[in-house]
DNA sequence: TAGTTCTGATTGTCTGACAAACTATATTAC
DNA sequence: GTAATATAGTTTGTCAGACAATCAGAACTA
């Protein structure tokens, strides 16, 4: 009755202790990707359980792209898919309030952090297809943008910084952003009214200083840019 | 033949539709953590698979903590934990020297991204705190540091920001720069001699840059402290 | 030698069975 | 009538067996 509150002293599955074993196996042989495991009847005599209990195991490693299987051939490692798993779990109506705000600072941090890597490697046609991503962009008024132009915008840039998985993360870190809009909804209004006077930092703008290689002047432009989430999140501490 | 090294044309198995099926049969229902699943067999029977298909997909939801069941009880979902997938991807032997380049550079931007939230959210405990760890850190030569003692610097670091999602990805990176200091050791040791005049910036300066609240002087310490690694990854563009 | 067939191995899926743990109901004792 | 107990049913965890689909390699044949 008491256990099943605390969430404490549940011990592992068969399940879980098989994936540990697997997982520690796989390090110490120091397996690579293409390297073949032994079949499934070798494995579970080893590890002295169930068919079903190694098939669940080895099931969560295919999620994550680790394992790849097929009939008749056997089982190979493979170089996993880092946030397949995350993919998963990004559920807005399963995450707490302030998991949710994490992910939305998360973002927040990868956008200013990546700044120095985009105005090192930016090049001439960067600046070209963000110059187009800009004029083509649907802009509601006082210029916020419709998602799909905010998106195309942001992902854009960051793939400037030359690095696939931030680039992954930020991809799936976005519906966050959409669900947050429409669950702080009271927020945003009263923050865009309290605002109301003030310019807000376009695309443009950050393009422009992207363009001119002015970095701090670009950084604190992304800052302002995202204000409205950085003013979100401020509260939790 | 030709089909066995595409990996694409490559149709999911039962298990991958079933894993679809549930994901959006959550996300439709609006399902938040502590919400009841149907019994194994009902599902089994809706989704038309057999049970051993079923629990291999459930089997994926455990290891991501979207889902607890206990047996007499039934299967309750819960507030996933993000990057329990990740820490199971997270294998050195296993990624490619791409993908392990990408995630060096994953955690300098955030080093630099949570300067901000940093600088914000100092106090005077977080500085006595990291003193302490300085005080106590152990050196090796020219302000180099053990990697117990670089781990709980950053670490503590970044908890200044106030993130616990940013520190946790943090923590499952670590061992990947662990791994490319003995992987990459010939450019680290010719990194070291070309650079063996300069003084290095140390964790005392960069406390020091905070105590103070220079923050941009903090943020091209922190590039420099952390220069080694920025230049390990240039060349990959 | 070249092509074909056969055999065995391997994964994917289904079914059935039983144990362990829990819930709810029914029963009994007072 | 109430409280304690016993019982039955439900649900998950695990195992075993079976068969189909697929593939690799050996054996065989022309």
């Amino acid at each position: 009755m008491l256990n099943s509150d605390l969430k404490i002293n549940q011990k592992p599955s068969l399940v879980d202790q098989v994936e540990e074993k697997l997982l520690t196996y796989f390090r110490e042989k120091s397996l690579k990707p293409g390297d073949t495991l032994p079949g499934e009847l070798a494995l579970k005599e080893a590890l002295g359980v169930g068919r079903s209990v190694l098939r669940e195991a080895l099931s969560r490693f295919r999620m994550v792209g680790l394992l790849e299987s097929k009939p008749g051939r056997g089982m190979i490692l493979r170089e996993p898919a880092l946030f397949n798993g995350l993919e998963r779990a990004m559920n807005p109506h399963l995450l707490s309030e302030g998991k949710l705000l994490d992910l939305l600072g998360f973002r927040l941090i990868i956008e200013l952090g990546a700044v120095d890597f985009i105005f090192d490697n930016v090049t001439e046609q960067d600046i070209e297809e963000l110059e187009q991503i800009v004029e083509n962009q649907v802009v509601y008024e006082n210029n916020r943008f419709s998602p799909q132009s905010d998106y195309d915008f942001h992902v854009r840039l960051l793939s400037i910084a030359n690095n696939e998985s931030v680039k992954q993360f930020q991809h799936i870190l976005y519906p966050m952003f959409e669900f947050a809009k429409d669950n702080f909804q009271v927020f945003f209004e009263k923050y865009r009214e309290k605002h109301s006077g003030e310019e807000l930092v376009s695309h443009n703008q950050l393009l422009e200083y992207l363009k001119l290689g002015k970095k701090e002047a670009y950084r604190k432009a992304m800052k302002k840019h995202l204000d409205i989430y950085f003013q979100l999140i401020k509260p939790k501490k």
